[in-house]
RNA sequence: GCCGCCGUAGCUCAGCUGGUAGAGCAGCGGGCUUUUAACCCGAAGCGCGCAGGUUCGAGUCCUGCCGGCGGCACCA
């Protein structure tokens, strides 16, 4: 990783070393007073050509590009809202200051002030009057120009990405608006945002296995959150009838270009609301996300989207009728009678073969949003009984873009059913399940207690901005994803 | 875990059917007062991911390993 050519980090440290001996301090405190670039662009857009201005800014960013001319010079310079060319004179620094500008190198950060003018091609630029390096750079940055391509390095060393490439820098101040105009959403509808335990001593609220820790002065094991569902209800529980939590949830499972073992979840709980009010909030909070950020993509976001049963979804993609077939036995011979569906039917359990055959044969088919509603009841232990289709639960998945971004349903609030649920994971568990729920005798307890009728959902963050910025893979809206070592 | 593709200078990339490694940018020295991937001159910089093997000779062919990407599996 530090394994540059000597040359490259010794003529950086000789400079470095020249500026202290000039008694230049390279890396100051601070530099008050600066404007972002892009407000001066701003304020300047339309001079004309060669048009010179008495407005004088102080700026800041990073050494971007040099084109010297000895007692002239033009360099770029970078910072969060954009770029800005700066034209250094030899007759207006003096010819010292001159020449210890044009010994920076790339990278550098530098602060500077300068008077606003046109150059005689139009290109707004300022004319520094003043400046002063902010920290001295003792690594090349990369190429001014290619930027940074290797996918590798761009995600392990994320900082040489974000310098480098701009669309990298927007991608993530895109992921900022996804999550503040989330908040936005919820907060003016009447949610409290709540923080709930990450280091849990029983996980639950998802089917998937869970990271362990332990806590030395409790002498315990405790597990990573794999999702904040049954703290939340609990709050509704108490009467915060409108919660959200946003955060990370951690799930110990294979690293894809859909899955990060630590990824980003907003979930919010809804009192005296079933699943289908639940869908009209996601389809509201992504269309205000889809203007917040300008969305211009591929997919029509615009709600209302299609609603669509489970079994109706894969009896048009598969022509296998599950409702026909509700038990393990005439389902695979179903299967394997078709000629449109082929899956390893192995020793798979009724349930995981529906989920199968909705993510092989469902899921990719599917571009624009669309919700696939009414799950058999065995895939959904916290989920309220449909109140008219047997054998089925009020709940709905979100998808778009071939992928599942949201899961939500009508919330199981008696406790006595809760309690069978469990115990069937429970079953599940011994039987070999590793996914399967734990008891959580505290979650049922709350629901004695008595929790109203109540709507909840999850949506995935990354995959969220995925969708808003046209990525493919996950690891591409998530700062520094979890790579090997 | 399995399959396929990839790994050459700090960065971006060439390198044919095996003949002993290059360019641009960056960096170094010099020139240049309106450049825009500035330009011009000069001198540098590569154990070709790692380890073996085949061969007179390997960046190039073979095997294993490491890492990345994509897919499958696992998994929401």
């Amino acid at each position: 990783m530090s394994e540059e050519p000597s040359d490259l980090l010794a003529a950086r440290r000789a400079k470095l070393e020249r500026m202290r001996e000039q008694g230049v301090d390279p890396f100051p405190h601070d530099y008050p007073g600066v404007t972002a670039i892009a407000e001066v662009a701003a304020a300047h857009a339309g001079l004309a050509d060669g048009e010179e201005t008495d407005a004088s800014y102080r700026v800041a960013g990073r050494l971007a590009a040099r084109r010297g001319q000895g007692k002239m010079a033009f360099l770029d310079l970078v910072d969060r809202s954009g770029r800005i060319q700066l034209q250094a004179k030899s007759d207006v620094l003096g010819e010292e200051a001159m020449e210890r500008l044009l010994d920076l190198d790339l990278g550098d950060l530098l602060g500077v002030d300068g008077t606003v003018f046109a150059s005689r091609t139009g290109e707004l630029t300022l004319r520094v009057t003043d400046f002063a390096v902010l920290a001295k750079s003792l690594r090349p940055p990369p190429d001014k120009h290619h930027g940074l391509q290797d996918v590798e390095t761009r995600q392990r060393r994320r900082e040489l990405d974000l310098m480098a490439n701009e669309e990298a820098r927007e991608l993530f101040m895109t992921r900022a608006k996804v999550i503040s105009t989330l908040r936005g959403y919820l907060d003016s509808h009447g949610f409290v945002e709540v923080e709930t335990p990450v280091l849990q001593p029983l996980y639950g609220g998802a089917l998937a296995r869970p990271f362990t820790t332990h806590h030395n002065a409790l002498d315990r094991e405790l597990y990573l959150r794999i999702a904040t569902e049954l703290y939340l209800k609990r709050c509704v529980v108490g009467g915060l009838e409108r919660v959200y939590e946003l955060g990370k949830d951690f799930r110990n499972e294979g690293l894809s270009t859909k899955h990060n073992p630590e990824f980003t979840m907003v979930e919010w709980y809804e009192a005296y609301a079933d699943y289908s009010d639940a869908m009209a909030r996601v389809e509201q909070a992504v269309a205000a996300v889809a203007g917040a950020v300008g969305y211009e993509g591929e997919y029509d976001l615009t709600p209302p989207w299609p609603r669509i049963a489970l079994a109706q979804a894969v009896l048009d993609e598969t022509g296998i009728d599950i409702r026909a077939n509700p038990d393990r036995e005439s389902l695979v011979a179903a299967i394997e009678a078709s000629d449109r569906a082929e899956l390893e039917v192995e020793d798979h359990a009724w349930p995981k073969l529906v989920d199968d055959l909705l993510s092989k044969y469902v899921e990719p088919k599917i571009t624009n949003p669309v919700f696939i509603i009414d799950y058999p009841v065995e895939l959904s232990p916290f989920a309220k009984r449909h109140r008219s289709e047997e054998g089925l639960v009020e709940r709905f998945e979100a998808f778009c873009g071939g992928m599942e971004f949201a899961n939500a349903f009508s919330e199981l609030n008696d406790p006595d059913e809760q309690r069978r649920r469990f115990e069937e994971q429970v079953r599940l568990g011994e039987a070999g399940d590793e996914e399967a729920q734990p008891y959580d005798e505290g979650y049922v307890e709350a629901l004695e207690q008595g929790m109203p009728p109540t709507a909840g959902v999850g949506l995935g963050i990354d995959r969220l901005v995925m969708i808003m910025c046209g990525k493919s893979s996950i690891r591409e809206v998530v700062l520094f994803p979890a790579m090997r070592d």
